[in-house]
RNA sequence: GGCGGCGUAGCUCAGCUGGUUAGAGCACGGCACUCAUAAUGCCGGGGUCAGCGGUUCAAGUCCGCUCGCCGCUACCA
């Protein structure tokens, strides 16, 4: 059993199952990114990480695209979700599982879940009633609806008619008060905290049953005891964290994992996850997840972004045009995580050539051609601090520090302006010291200033590894850091003397405006 | 309608429990430098801290109101 207070203990981060019915645009991108991020920055710290993506492959949609399709749902998920395990390898995700909620150990998962909760008195039959339109295959809410002539309409046109059906219900009603008091006792459970305040508010407000199965379609996971129905999309979705976590197949397993360290989700299924899924699973005597971020919205060029303008930001097409590392660097550094925010070619070029390229690019490029020209290309010993370094050094210091209290609270977008804070210090330590001019006057002590700027690079390129693997690969390289000591840890083993660099080479390159 | 938040330099934003000349990045101007991806560094201009009125020895920082945005939520037939 994991010691819970262990800064080794494992750690599970999860993104939402995606549904299959959707094209990965840079929404589903986002939310990965930011989970991939958290999860490669725990593995550099030594920590186990379990870090969970998946689809989301039941409904009365995905049926209804399959028969349209004329194809078998199963054959017709497989297909389709297949683009999203395409997006992980385009963006470079690290995700140690996959999960479709059309699996057996999903299915079997999901029936476990149920009849614990049924056990527990949990759940009962009841109707499900509201406006229906046959058209749609859809419910609609009162306030959604429109009379002309005395006939109720969609908002798609379509007549709707008073439906009433039965349907497994779950007490939810029951839980507010112990759902309040977990938002109480753990303050981080919902971020960030104004998204709390919201859920607070909502849940006080008053919680109803809910509604946990259908009758109307077939593509879902079937209610154990009464084949007439199959779950409702929540309790069928949310489950997947758990089933990918071992339950309840393999106990060992989901001791491990369970609870989940952290769940990713967009603003937009918070409510599922901070008031659904906690209340799920304390009914079925289960931990609740220890926290739930909601991040943001994008808008193009200050425009919303919707399928009818037209304007959706497809992720595959911004790395084949930006390239990988610049737009990971950019969406998890423009905008303060949680927060909406503007995707904009201007500040995605504004972020690369001032930042990337000029600020830590060049950086890297000057300081390694310096020791490739002047120290024939070999690592100068680790030097002494002399009192006009100790401000630069102490920098350096407790950067790592300062990236992992941002990213302990998903403040990704402090974390790399830490970073940059400090390679814009060391743009400024390399001027003022000036190695080149060193180089004929105090040959020692340009060798010292050279080793306090490569010691710098090294710290920047280890802690940026989660953000950007594949460029800081290639600077950590560069830098002679070997595999085994890219590792958080490995900070505090200073690299020897006389190691022979490899000829620099710039790391990023500029993008053109225009275009 | 209710609840919550926001409105600070041209732009994007920091400014914890009120306390010396209100900060950063970008943009702009000047200077320096030349190792480097024509990159970098330094200095500077620029803000009635939305408006009005209060509390206080002292208020972007607290209170009230007004205007303008945004989020959540509820709907008034």
């Amino acid at each position: 059993m994991p010691d819970p207070a262990s800064p080794w203990r494992p750690c599970f981060i999860t993104t939402p199952i995606y549904y299959v019915n959707d094209r990965p645009h840079i929404g589903h991108a986002y939310t990965s990114l930011a989970a991939d991020v958290l999860a490669r920055w725990r593995r550099l710290e030594g920590r186990d990480v379990f870090f969970l993506t998946g689809t989301d492959e039941h409904g009365q949609k995905v049926e209804k695209a399959a028969k349209d399709a004329g194809m078998d749902p199963q054959d017709f998920t497989d297909q389709v979700s297949q683009h999203f395990r395409d997006l992980a390898v385009t963006m470079g995700f690290s995700n140690d599982g996959f999960i479709r909620t059309t699996e057996d150990r999903h299915k079997r998962a999901c029936a476990a879940l149920w009849e614990k909760l049924a056990a527990n008195g949990e759940i009962y039959l009841g109707h499900y009633e509201g406006w229906y339109a046959v058209r749609d295959e859809a419910f609609y809410g009162p306030d959604e609806l429109t009379e002309r002539d005395g006939v109720k309409y969609a908002p798609s046109g379509a007549p709707v008619e008073w439906v009433r059906e039965p349907s497994y219900f779950f007490r939810l009603s029951a839980w507010a008060d112990r759902l309040l008091k977990l938002y109480e006792d753990n303050p981080d459970f919902i971020l960030p905290a104004s998204r709390r305040n919201e859920v607070i508010a909502f849940v006080k407000a008053g919680l109803g049953d809910l509604s946990i199965s259908r009758t109307s379609f077939r593509w879902g996971v079937p209610v154990p005891g009464d084949d007439a129905h199959v779950m409702y999309v929540w309790l069928d979705a949310l489950t997947n964290y758990i089933t990918a976590a071992g339950y309840p197949d393999d106990p060992a397993a989901f001791e491990k994992w369970w609870p989940a360290d952290i769940h990713f989700v967009g603003k937009d299924i918070l409510r599922f996850h901070a008031i659904y899924w906690p209340a799920f699973l304390m009914a079925a005597g289960l931990a609740p997840p220890k926290r739930v971020f909601a991040h943001g919205w994008w808008t193009n060029e200050g425009q919303k972004i919707s399928k009818s303008l037209g304007n959706v930001i497809d992720p595959v097409a911004l790395v084949d045009e930006f390239g990988l590392d610049p737009i990971r660097y950019f969406l998890l550094r423009e905008v303060p995580f949680g927060q909406d925010g503007d995707f904009s070619r201007a500040a995605l070029i504004a972020r690369n050539n001032g930042e990337l390229a000029d600020t830590l690019g060049n950086l890297a490029n000057r300081t390694l051609s310096l020791i490739q020209r002047n120290c024939e290309g070999r690592l100068p010993p680790p030097a002494t601090v002399r009192d006009t370094d100790q401000l630069f050094i102490q920098e350096l210091k407790v950067l790592p520090t300062e990236v992992r209290v941002r990213l302990d609270s998903q403040e990704f977008h402090l974390a790399l302006d830490a970073i940059m804070a400090a390679a814009r210090s060391a743009n400024g330590y390399i001027t003022v010291h000036a190695p080149w001019a060193l180089k004929k006057t105090d040959p020692a002590r340009m060798l010292e200033v050279l080793r306090h700027l490569h010691d710098a690079l090294r710290v920047f390129a280890t802690v940026l590894q989660p953000f950007m693997p594949t460029t800081m690969a290639k600077l950590l390289d560069q830098l002679g850091v070997p595999e085994e000591a890219r590792g958080l840890g490995a900070l505090s083993t200073p690299l020897p003397g006389g190691l022979v660099l490899p000829p620099p080479a710039p790391l990023f390159a500029k993008i053109e405006a225009g275009a």
